[in-house]
DNA sequence: CTGAAAGCGCTTACAG
DNA sequence: CTGAAAGCGCTTACAG
């Protein structure tokens, strides 16, 4: 729709010109403190707001960023969205957001930049590296989520998935747990790959032993963590731990211990990952390795804010570290 | 960032003027076929996509929406916008969000308008219906979720709360129960007034009686649903059924039930509203008053969308009914 | 201290 | 069928 009030209407009705009406509002140039004041008051009361899209064809700045997730309604995400909107609007920016679980991630960003974003936060884990390269020689300020990514134009932000799986391993281990297990997803994502060594090296760290048997594959969800549960129970009845590659598995391994008759701790610990909201809420409450998402969204945003602001910065890999949440899920062995 | 190609590099390269170049990738106006042709193999090699700024400030036309909600980790919207959003991005749409937590409503309606939105779908609750409708004479296609509101710019989208309600006590007193509880919030929301009503009359209606003893008052979250059961079943220690508020007030009671050493189903029949993922991930599994929430974002957007389309079209009220899901929390009194 | 001119990247009439 | 001109609502130099 066409704007109601034009910074013509207000140029007129101070008997002014536009660009003075412009200097009074940002603040810009020189202009007597009169008229400045005087247009100010006008600005105010007729209602009159700059129209960004005028203002960004000069500027080069639309005070909006793109935020690219896979999927909202997957539990990890919507914290890491409003700790990137509540920082965005903190400083004047607004978000505009994509999913992309249902089209090509290239396409949903190269569309956003029709819209003239200024930055771009992404977490961007099918498209292959060439595309995702491309991409970025044609875009500035972007910041990857979790991807390992070498590109000048590119800075990445990063869960430490292996120290999290390690800490994990840790805290079972502590309890007195020997025979320690795994749910893990057939998702070959770097999440995947990372937290899959991470559980090895704190075995290892542990002085424990793996052995095949002991890690399970399925989908990274409740479904799937309950199948894998059963799995790992029926091949390994000596298990008595259970690291989850994700939450929602855990909740699903309690849920198989349910089914066995297993009680959790007291039979067998269980330990997810990400910390989403489910994990406390459910009984018992499921430990957890803790992503903290919230801070994981403010960083992100000061990073590309900070890139809008300074794009000859240099690029560089932000690390996040995991911590250990114990609740009723894990006990001593 | 300034954009790297422009339309007129792509005139340039292809020996035309530049309406010739838009006519091509606009399909509109007369044009030759071969010149067509050309143009849009150059557009295709030379990877340009068109400012949709520049476009927008001639079409009125951002092919952006605004939408608004309170608070993206409150489990009931990730849903809703992901359906917006899907329907959104098949019609070309892109999606501005903002959450509202922290911030005075009006003001991100306003800003957002600042951005150019051809549209905008908000759970505007706390605003008052003043300053709403204030905003609503200035701004074009507008849609309020879960809110009555009279204007003629704005169409409204509502679930029936209040036959939800009867419904979830028609369910209870199905199973056999007679004295049914309600946990309620003290927010006084439109869908608070409506659940409590639709309660009441669901107890007319099935023959029971109210008193204002079965109804406890608590925060709409998993702590108030624990207080508030405990504190309802200290005071009636009859009741054998619970209707809470939302989902997260209902897992609230189911805790509370174990902490009392009471069984769900068995002692105590208990039914949420809104249907959250986390409804079918806990065990007991929680009967809902299911809320077709990814109906209903689509349903928005489609509304806005064909306001978009006809300025001049009417403005409605769309009606959403809820229906029940039993699962395990509910049962034979 | 203030205004006239030019331009951001497009599209919409209007000529030819 | 194609191009020159004007304009969307702003800002950025540049005059005065």
């Amino acid at each position: 729709m066409r704007q109601k009030v034009t910074i013509d209407d207000v140029a007129r009705k101070a008997g002014v010109s536009k660009q003075t009406v412009s200097r009074a509002i940002n603040d810009k140039g020189d202009i007597s403190p009169i008229t400045r004041e005087r247009i100010l008051v006008l600005v105010k009361e007729m209602g009159y707001r700059p129209n960004r899209m005028a203002q960004a064809m000069n500027t080069s700045r639309s005070h909006m960023i793109g935020l690219v997730v896979p999927d909202i309604t997957n539990p990890f995400f919507p914290e890491i969205v409003r700790a990137v909107q509540d920082a965005a609007m903190e400083n004047g920016y607004t978000t505009l957001i994509c999913n992309t679980v249902n089209s090509s991630e290239i396409e949903v960003l190269n569309d956003l930049v029709t819209h003239g974003i200024d930055g771009l936060i992404t977490f961007t884990h099918r498209a292959d590296d060439e595309s995702v390269s491309d991409f970025a020689d044609r875009f500035g300020p972007m910041l990857i989520i979790n991807r390992e990514f070498a590109h000048q134009n590119i800075t990445t932000l990063m869960v430490d998935n292996k120290a999290g799986a390690c800490l994990a391993v840790e805290h079972l281990a502590g309890l007195g747990h020997k025979t320690i297990g795994m749910l893990s997803t057939d998702l070959a994502t770097l999440s995947q790959t990372r937290r899959v060594q991470g559980y090895k090296e704190g075995l290892g760290d542990a002085g424990l032993q793996f052995d095949e048997s002991l890690l399970v594959q399925a989908d990274p969800t409740l479904a799937g963590g309950l199948e894998a549960a059963k799995e790992l129970l029926k091949r390994r009845p000596d298990v008595t731990a259970i690291f989850a590659y994700n939450d929602l598995m855990g909740v699903g391994a309690i849920r198989a211990c349910k089914d066995l008759g297993l009680k959790v701790p007291e039979d067998i610990s269980i330990i997810g990952f990400d910390d989403i909201q489910l994990a406390s809420m459910i009984s018992p409450a499921l430990s957890s390795v803790h992503v903290d998402k919230y801070e994981m969204g403010r960083k992100a945003f000061e990073r590309i804010y900070n890139l809008i602001q300074e794009p000859t910065s240099t690029r560089d890999m932000i690390g996040m570290k995991p911590k250990i949440i114990q609740r009723e899920s894990s006990g001593p062995a």
